[in-house]
DNA sequence: TTGTAAGCGTTATCAC
DNA sequence: GTGATAACGCTTACAA
């Protein structure tokens, strides 16, 4: 069987021909085109004028060949929420472009067992390396990972680490935080009976909401108990869990599920019931989803600037500002919807 | 400003070790490595020995700068439904890796002028090319883009292209059928009173599909007019038409939005106005999206195979078949679910 | 069937 | 500041 082969693109201009058109040598245009300092100003302005006239652009292939650069920034996706990885991606992508670099994907399994996680890893950086990857969750939190990109010097920037964080550089936003603030909200509006949806243990951060949730509740004066059921981060799950603590008597007032999914599932459980969003019963959800706006009423949520994450991701893993260790915190936004009011009077 | 720089992995053998060890020339390795012909069995056995032994893997981007192939393989996305693009990109992903490739993303916005839109392809291309390119709609459709492609001998394949469908190798659906299909479910519950929530212009696909209800629907001794909207394939266009339509009088007992999205807002429109789905009317959409199980009712809907037209589409481009201009169909599926059911006994 | 030699287009080393 | 010249790891004529 014969390797398919694809053509080459057509002739374009090398750094030969830059280098004999402005009259220099190969080493000078390389320093121009690399921003690389003791270039006298007149020998650059040639040098470009060259470029430009020849409309040359440097070939990676070589570029990556001869030097330590591949200019490819790797994005490690696993199991992703569509909408949170798109936005990522979306994100990453803009700022990597913006720096002529390119962006490549690698979806790899992290519920395998051990040594076929390795040889996963192994495979994806044997061939074709690339100058840094950008870890999202649940890969963030996966200390075999940042074990084995270490070992190689492989450079990594985690997006909403949530374990062992003075471990390598991450953008986060404040997960308890947003959660408090959601409870502050509920509060405000009287109730006063709370349910929280949890997320899959293997979320990090879901855990984070949940705990910043109860503990707002109780420096606010809560002392009833909160019913904790696990809505398992989907709609499905958020349906089950939601027809049984509506079950419940007396009942919550008051839904936060820890993502979007879950809480449209406990709208749906509510619907199913008989139970009226949010005259009998108020749902609020995390992440500012999608599906935040594709359910009615429109659910109230935490929007957390996911593509931004995404840029700040890629911008910290170009800089290489060495900031190992740290990690960046970006805002969140409480948005309210249709999906929260007072509770009814009768139970107010 | 010093560029960034990245450390360079850990040394690895390469080709010439592989030669030594094994006692053959460098040729030999690379006959082997490619899969080429005439080379004795002992050979290549004494070969991939040594190369297993060294744990060998060819470099990509000496490969790339020697021969005339890049091992990327691009996928160029546009406007991307978050579930749609995630599914093709998944399937891409699968079998570009399964053949030693990687996948490079690339966004492009079809939406500027032409010259600007021009500009962004050169700028995608020049710096470092790629085997072929993965188009998904609507860029499947782009002349424009096609012409590029052409021009410069890049090989491509659409996804999903519903026009000029001699041009280029695609995969696809059967869009009219598989609405066809949907137009006689409604019609076989006794539904005879219609709505159709057509998509934007600029998806051509959403064209056929509406095209093809329509016609079924007449095939079938249907002689009333059918309603037809503007859903805009998504949620908040879906509501709109959604409320438009239901406030007719009489109104249809049944609805066809010719994607998920835009059939969950009618779904939501129907909800506002206090119609129970699929009591009252019968709602039914087509993608089955992630959003046909993410409300309720569960969506009626059309399945289609998209994480597996992704790789199709990835191994058309690999296999180099010349299929020029062929459109391979895959198969589609009903999928009944709850949201349609016979219409209300008073207006059977 | 196997091997030799010449690049591919850059960056890196070291002189000048 | 600037410029020869040697890598980088592989493919591809062209021989043998």
């Amino acid at each position: 069987m014969t390797p398919p082969t694809f053509p080459a693109s057509s002739a374009r201009a090398t750094m030969d021909d830059v280098a004999r058109l402005s009259g220099v040598s190969l080493k000078s245009v390389s320093r121009v085109i690399n921003g690389e300092p003791h270039v006298s100003a007149t020998l650059r302005a040639k040098v470009e004028a060259a470029i430009a006239e020849l409309n040359y652009v440097p070939d990676a292939a070589a570029r990556s060949l001869a030097g330590s650069r591949t200019f490819i920034i790797g994005l490690l996706l696993d199991n992703p929420s569509p909408h949170y990885t798109m936005k990522i991606q979306k994100g990453v992508y803009d700022v990597v472009r913006s720096q002529q670099y390119h962006l490549r994907i690698d979806n790899i399994d992290s519920t395998v067992p051990n040594a076929q996680f390795s040889a996963q890893l192994e495979a994806l950086i044997r061939n074709n390396r690339c100058d840094g990857f950008v870890l999202t969750p649940p890969l963030s939190d996966n200390l075999l990972l940042l074990d084995f990109l270490e070992a190689r010097m492989i450079r990594y920037v985690r997006i909403a680490p949530a374990l062992d964080n003075a471990r390598g550089p991450g953008i986060a936003i404040d997960d308890a935080a947003a959660a408090a603030a959601m409870a502050r909200h509920l509060w405000d509006l009287g109730h006063r009976r709370f349910a929280v949806m949890r997320g899959p243990a293997s979320h990090r951060a879901a855990a984070r909401r949940r705990d910043g949730f109860i503990a707002e509740l109780e420096r606010l004066g809560n002392t009833a108990p909160v019913i904790d059921a696990d809505g398992g981060f989907s709609f499905e799950g958020g349906i089950a869990a939601g027809e049984a603590v509506i079950a419940q008597s007396p009942g919550p007032t008051a839904v936060f599920a820890c993502n979007d999914d879950s809480a449209a599932g406990v709208m749906a459980a509510c619907s199913k019931a008989g139970l009226k969003v949010p005259d009998d019963i108020s749902v609020c959800g995390f992440d500012d989803s999608w599906i935040a706006r594709s359910v009615w009423p429109y659910l109230t949520t935490v929007y957390q600037p996911i593509e931004e994450m995404g840029q700040a991701a890629a911008a910290l893993l170009l800089r290489r500002d060495e900031q190992e260790g740290k990690i960046s915190e970006l805002g969140f936004k409480l948005v309210i919807r249709d999906s929260t009011a007072p509770p009814p009077l009768s139970q107010a």
